[in-house]
DNA sequence: GTAAAATATATATAAAAGCATATCACTTGA
DNA sequence: TCAAGTGATATGCTTTTATATATATTTTAC
């Protein structure tokens, strides 16, 4: 299934849990049906593009592409941003990178 | 369609023609099919994160989800390693932020 | 133990991915 | 100037799979 998808199902997630979100209400909220969303988190579906931007918005995650030579410094700032607790008391979602530097596909 | 995907395709088509690379080498470097290659560049896909990163990987992209707090912040990382043109001379490839300020889906 | 909430499974349908082939854009040579 | 050849992108059709709806099962709180 490649580690980059884990990583991403992963931060999908964690940002559910910590926003205290149950699947159904994350999927009244995106529009995707929670019977989705507990395949999507069980890691046994290929998400489309839209699934994954629909999730991510209530989320208040954001999806970039960026040339693998700013990953390390774009992975710095998520850690910065991930760093024990936050500024605004908020629970924090959770950001991971989806390098693909291990073997994924 | 949307327009954070919009930008994404953008971003791919971009990266790819600023790598000198064909449909077709893309394809066969990736293992997409061009003629996939083709529907996905044109928008007329909504294609899965396999595809994506299958892509991204060979256009020397990565893939990030991160917190929208730090968004500003991963932009301009990725702004100035855009800018102009970039210290090793290799053509630089396209990185675009798929915000969801936009309207989507 | 039961009710309610939360997550998982079954089945049907729509759409992406794959393969083959067609079309388009340029050359170049007769 | 136009036919043939070549490289690139697009289109048609089939297969595979994500997604939607409905329902079942599991988990949690009392």
């Amino acid at each position: 299934m490649g580690y980059v998808t884990e990583q991403l199902l992963a931060a999908l997630k964690e940002a559910r849990v910590r926003k205290g979100l149950s699947q159904r209400a994350l999927g009244v909220r995106s529009g995707v049906p929670q019977s989705h969303i507990s395949k999507i988190e069980a890691g046994d579906v290929d998400l489309r593009m839209s699934s994954l931007i629909a999730l991510a918005r209530v989320l208040d995650l954001e999806l970039f592409v960026a040339p693998k030579k700013s990953a390390t410094a774009i992975k710095s700032i998520i850690d910065s941003s991930n760093g024990a607790y936050n500024q605004d008391d908020e629970p924090l979602p959770a950001a991971y990178n989806l390098d693909g530097d291990e073997n994924d596909e």
